[in-house]
DNA sequence: TAGGAATGTTAGTTTAGGCTAACTTTTTTA
DNA sequence: TAAAAAAGTTAGCCTAAACTAACATTCCTA
């Protein structure tokens, strides 16, 4: 599909208002998104003339199926790279939050499916999954020693 | 510093080209980057007004303590996405080249710390560096089967 | 239900970062 | 060393994406 970042930004705030709020507004995304109405508007034509949303004159937004699959794949992304920046990293909520936002735009489908896989097997997986890895992780950011040898064959 | 994507891009092919060919004209960039000489011209006249660059009218381009400090911190980004994308994720060196590219303008320096750490942790300790992992990581993501669980503690 | 508040639209401006075309300066080479 | 080639510069144009200001429509409430 290849939007642009921003288009990508008002494809995602519009899923998200409609999962919050079941009707979009211009006003509403203006809102989310801290931009200015007539910005949104320029960027909801281009939307429509993408096919990815409708809309018409003074009415409500509304995500196409192709729009709602672009939301989704886009939140994907946006969603694993929290969780490992978050999770595994240990980036605070707030911080991973503001950087998800701006990694979503640069990851293909490829490397998500790739993370993806990484995230749930690094989470799920008994080898790695016993939290020890994490406290020792942690330790080893603060003092630079690794104490994990005895776990090891 | 908060430079554009753009400018990081310029300042880090100036600073490759330096490492190469140890002389960086307006042509070297210019071909580095596949963009026109005239764009490169403009954008070296703004690093020139940020002080990253030292630059004469028909003279070659130099970067100054704090250019070159400023290339070698977006390089290092770029080179831990490089090793997470690829040796860790397991992308292909050359669309893992790809990716870094595009987000090594979007990580804090944080995330590029924890990310660092991440990665040397990762296929320093001896829990983890045992290849095992990637072994089944690989399977897992083909067939969806995680088979380490006899690792486990 | 009339009028003000809220919402939406349009027109025109700005900035960043590309581009081409035309020109100038420097370098190379016959 | 003069002329051609290469390199660098300037001017002017385009697009994306923001902005403000002015105007239009819709909604809500006194």
């Amino acid at each position: 599909m290849n939007l642009s970042s921003s288009l990508e930004d008002y494809l995602e705030a519009i899923y998200d208002i409609k999962e919050e709020d079941n009707i979009v507004r211009i006003t509403d995304i203006s809102t989310k998104l801290n931009v200015e109405k007539s910005s949104v508007n320029t960027a909801v034509k281009k939307l429509k003339n993408l096919n990815l949303v409708i809309h018409e004159k003074y009415g409500h937004i509304i995500l196409t199926k192709r729009g709602e699959e672009e939301a989704v794949s886009i939140k994907a992304k946006h969603n694993i790279l929290l969780k490992f920046l978050n999770d595994i990293l240990g980036i605070t909520k707030k911080d991973a939050e503001r950087e998800a936002c701006k990694i979503e735009h640069a990851i293909s489908d490829n490397t998500f499916k790739r993370l993806s896989k990484f995230v749930y097997f690094f989470t799920h997986n008994p080898f790695f999954h016993n939290n020890k890895w994490h406290k020792s992780f942690e330790k080893y950011i603060l003092t630079g020693v690794m104490d994990l040898g005895k776990n090891a064959d």
